[in-house]
DNA sequence: TATAAATCTCGACTGAAGTCGACTTTTATA
DNA sequence: TATAAAAGTCGACTTCAGTCGAGATTTATA
């Protein structure tokens, strides 16, 4: 039975993050210290550092578990058939709406995808999938000529990908309301597909 | 000589950056205690909490007076009569090199600026002469017919800054290399500029 | 100048993150 | 089944960020 170890760390794992978004979402992330989450957990404080590197490194896993879930869920809900816009704001702002669920999560999710404390990236998998599910999208657009072919699928994306990394900053610094990140988001990609500079200088008056 | 206390005030401010400066450079970030550095500052520990409300406001506090620093040399730098793009590029490029000067300061500083973790943000000064650059390049750019009249001014620096974003966060996450900063940023810059959508659908053939 | 009020300085103290090595449990081997 | 090695568990311990209130210094008022 060499499964039988596995399968405990696993169910260890599980149990430690079980507690941290249970106490998480209890008395916040601050206030709850390793000692109170081992004990909840039902293991020692040492323990939890077998599993995890640091504290953030928790909350951390389990924004990924959730993520992978709503990923799922959004390939499923969005129609391929409507406009590339339609679909991208669906993709975007179901990330935002889950991203943003519990605001302090939210923040250190961001901060830590777009700009890692450690090297060894454990969310490395948790991107791929979430740029299978986008790269798909704006394939299909290019092949029914809603987006340029000439531009590489990956700066594609990167082009929306930046616009909406922009949106949920300017809501996590207050620039912009919770009603606005809609059709903030919306604006800024409608621009983005009709280019920035002026109609007159490269297309007909 | 009601000027002295706040000369005095001012004095030690300076030399705690300094020190801090110091110490951070030759031992890292992580490594320096707040001890040390108050030693190193010829202060008491608790002094250094009267200036700096955290361990990392210290830093940041340095960030910000390099970059206006950085920002009012830039100002300097950018040819006015040249394309809007080549003047972007400046711009953000020269941001880029001071921002990363320092990969753990970079980061962090990307970190607070996007994803501030307290509310009475401090750097909104210097976030506001930032813009203001931005703006008034971006304004002439629209006069000479360079870019797009109907989008808000707000707006067009908002597409440039979300892919300068999208640069740094690459860059930081390894998913770009040094010297693909700078063309990677032309490009997405060029794509930005023409739109995402085919010609053919609202450009003439 | 004398005194009170306001402000600033300090380091001992508190609380929590993360370490460490002794101990326990599981697996591999005979 | 007996034994050694490997893997996992634990909580006392170390280290450090941040607090606090007693004492020092400066300013305001008479």
């Amino acid at each position: 039975m060499s499964i039988t170890r596995e399968e405990k760390k696993e169910k260890t794992r599980k149990a430690i993050i079980k507690a941290a978004v249970r106490l998480f979402d209890q008395k916040g992330y601050e206030k709850t210290s390793i000692e109170e989450l081992a004990r909840e957990a039902g293991v020692g404080k040492g323990t939890i550092y077998t599993y995890f590197q640091t504290k953030d490194q928790i909350f951390y896993a389990f924004c990924e578990e959730q993520l992978e879930f709503v990923h799922a869920e959004l390939a499923s809900k969005t129609d391929p058939n409507a406009p590339i816009i339609e679909q991208i704001m669906t993709v975007f702002m179901g990330e935002f709406i889950h991203v943003t669920q519990n605001k302090e999560f939210g923040r250190f999710f961001m901060q830590q995808v777009l700009f890692p404390e450690n090297k060894d990236s454990t969310h490395e998998e948790v991107d791929s999938k979430w740029l299978e599910l986008l790269f798909s999208l704006l394939e299909k657009a290019q092949q029914r000529n809603e987006l340029r072919k000439d531009i590489d699928l990956l700066y594609l994306a990167g082009h929306f990908y930046a616009l909406y990394i922009l949106v949920v900053s300017s809501w996590y610094t207050g620039r912009i309301e919770t009603e606005e990140v809609g059709p903030g988001m919306q604006l800024l990609f409608e621009q983005a597909l009709e280019g920035l500079a002026p109609v007159s200088t490269i297309k007909m008056q």
